[in-house]
DNA sequence: CCTACCGATCGGTAGG
DNA sequence: CCTACCGATCGGTAGG
């Protein structure tokens, strides 16, 4: 038996887990009902709790579970090259990209702060810190012309662009803001991290 | 009888949505009951539906009356500079420490996000883009040294950064990560959209 | 503006 | 894993 295989009662929880997902993103945490869940995950109401003990346990799981750090995280770190620029560039476009993959994660994070008061959100940012943080650290020290230096902020902001880029997407996607956009938004926003909204002397 | 005299029935209504707001800050919106509302209010459940028809319209009473865009606007309209770099950075920390003194509109709006599924917002973006885009296209107009052309892309990016910044301050408030932050993260985050996060040639 | 009430639905469980 | 049920609470209303 690998651990690819799955025994009947793993592909269950999956079940449950999925749909979830899929409510909580259409509805938040609390205007989704276990019976909805169970319905979709095509469950009796009751079968639910031999999988998890509460309503809780199951965005618990699923804000653990389907993390996609894990997934993205080597990929951006596999961003190469020849200079800071490029490097950053490129990490910063397959960030966006790959979440954008995944849209329902910032969603699920947007859940966490509203209706849990970012309960899970610190344990986490315990567990992606300790990862993460390192590699701006590296940056910071083996690359000497960037203009933030603390590692900590240097996380920040490019965890924020991302953060912003799908936010500002959501909010203008409704409306006719969203026709006068440019083409490559993302393109734009990779630039502006990089260079700022001014030009430089030498642009001018 | 002046504008400014509240009559008693004024008075309660603003009592109502003033409780909501706390409420739907701590909870979210469908977490936190009518009778909550009433309670946080001094007033009997009944007595809220003599101002409110319902729980959704105390919500989209709040999303449009306490929206701090007619107070925050003005101010951010009145930053001066003798070049645009000044105007800018003066314009970028007018806004975030004023959205910084009501912060509860950020959460406002991602309940909006998660369990209305912007179904309000549309409809506001529709209100406040005509009095702030033309802000963007002037700005996009009389200044040449601008990265970014495209008024709308520039509103978003403008946007973006005062949204990213007080969100990741909320997830990283609550964990370790907030200790290693430098003292002013304000003036960096400004600094970054202003410039970039590398260095100019001549800074090297 | 309050009291007392409505039907509906909620999360969760017992027992098989 | 399902059926049938529990008490609690929900948004909302009638009637005064």
């Amino acid at each position: 038996m690998v651990e690819e295989t799955q025994t009947k009662g793993e592909a269950t929880r999956l079940a449950v887990e999925d749909a979830a997902v899929e409510l909580f993103m259409e509805h938040g945490y609390h205007a989704t009902s276990m019976r909805q869940i169970a319905e979709r995950a095509d469950l009796a109401l009751g079968g639910i709790y031999n999988h998890f003990k509460s309503k809780d346990e199951i965005f618990e799981a699923i804000i653990v579970d389907k993390h996609p750090y894990k997934k993205i995280l080597p990929l951006v770190l596999k961003a190469q090259g020849e200079n800071i620029e490029d490097l950053l560039k490129n990490a910063m476009q397959t960030a966006i990209t790959e979440f954008g993959r995944e849209p329902y994660y910032i969603k699920l994070m947007m859940i966490e702060l509203v209706e849990f008061n970012g309960k899970h959100g610190a344990l986490l940012l315990k567990e992606i810190a300790p990862k993460v943080l390192p590699v701006f650290e590296k940056i910071v020290k083996t690359r000497k012309n960037l203009r933030v230096t603390n590692p900590a902020m240097l996380m920040r902001i490019f965890f924020g662009m991302v953060l912003s880029y799908f936010m500002t997407d959501m909010i203008m996607s409704n409306s006719m803001v969203g026709v006068l956009m440019p083409k490559n938004p993302m393109d734009i926003y990779v630039d502006v991290i990089l260079h700022g909204v001014l030009k430089t002397k030498d642009e001018g």
